[in-house]
DNA sequence: CTCCGATGGTCAGCGTCCCTGACTGATATG
DNA sequence: CATATCAGTCAGGGACGCTGACCATCGGAG
């Protein structure tokens, strides 16, 4: 095979991190999360986000991100609240069982840091970090 | 926000790269293909290769293998020919259309490749491939 | 204050992708 | 030639994201 593209080396990398992260997280009882479900719940905070912009953010319709914070509310990862500013909309906000998720994945993803930083060196692994952040600038059209 | 994982760097350097060989591809005539025909597509040779281990190759069952490569068919971009060493089995090979596709592809990769060592000079992108590679000796469960 | 366009959100329906399970036909081994 | 194995297809279903249509509320212009 030709040698391989950085974009691939990068796949194959960020691919690791996701399979690590769900395991750890199926492993700690939560098998009920799907990978969407999952990505949407990412970017949840305890102040209330608004479906319409979770979407925007997640790059997904609207209409898409509403079926999955149904499902995420069901599961009772968050809940929806009333936005007191604005009658029509409702603030989707996070539950303690939600909470409890963003610890396990958060603890994972600095275990595999770990191993990568044991594996490459500290400094080999900052300054790839850096690359990498750099190229964002040109690769991220999402600001 | 937090500091973001390296993974999630990883990530959006290669959706990166994807999106822009697949806006190359469609800009060049060919729309018909659609992003799962293409991961498929892009394991194959000359040589010609089996559903089953097209399958294999793929990470998907050789069922799902067995329709995107029908699709493939239908579109011309490549051809089923009887396996001359094994009567059950039918070997997939590129057909010309397929191998115009593969040219722009790679026109696009090292298109992008030279726009990343520009922005970030030959020797980070190089520190970084070589990173890279060193981290998929552990992150990278089929070889 | 009253319109009316813009905004937040849902409902309904559809296409793609990948899966599991069951099956057909050909091959290899005893 | 009986049987286990292997290549491949058929049938059906679930997850995910999309478009289009719709309703309620908001907020600025007249």
């Amino acid at each position: 095979m030709r040698e391989p593209h950085p974009a691939l080396l990068m796949f194959i990398g960020a691919r690791y991190v996701e399979q690590r992260v769900s395991g750890a997280v199926i492993a700690a009882g939560y098998g009920d999360l799907t990978p969407a479900m999952a990505r949407v719940a990412a970017r949840l905070s305890e102040d209330g986000i608004r479906v319409t912009d979770l979407a925007e953010q997640s790059r997904i319709t609207k209409q898409s991100a509403s079926v999955l914070v149904d499902q995420l509310e069901r599961a009772a990862y968050v809940e929806r609240v009333p936005d007191p500013t604005d009658a029509r909309a409702r603030l989707v906000v996070i539950a303690p069982r939600g909470r409890e998720v963003q610890r396990v994945a958060r603890r994972e993803e600095r275990a595999v840091e770990r191993e990568w930083s044991r594996h490459l060196g500290a400094e080999r692994l900052a300054a790839l970090t850096d690359a990498l952040r750099d190229l964002r600038e040109i690769t991220d059209p999402y600001r």
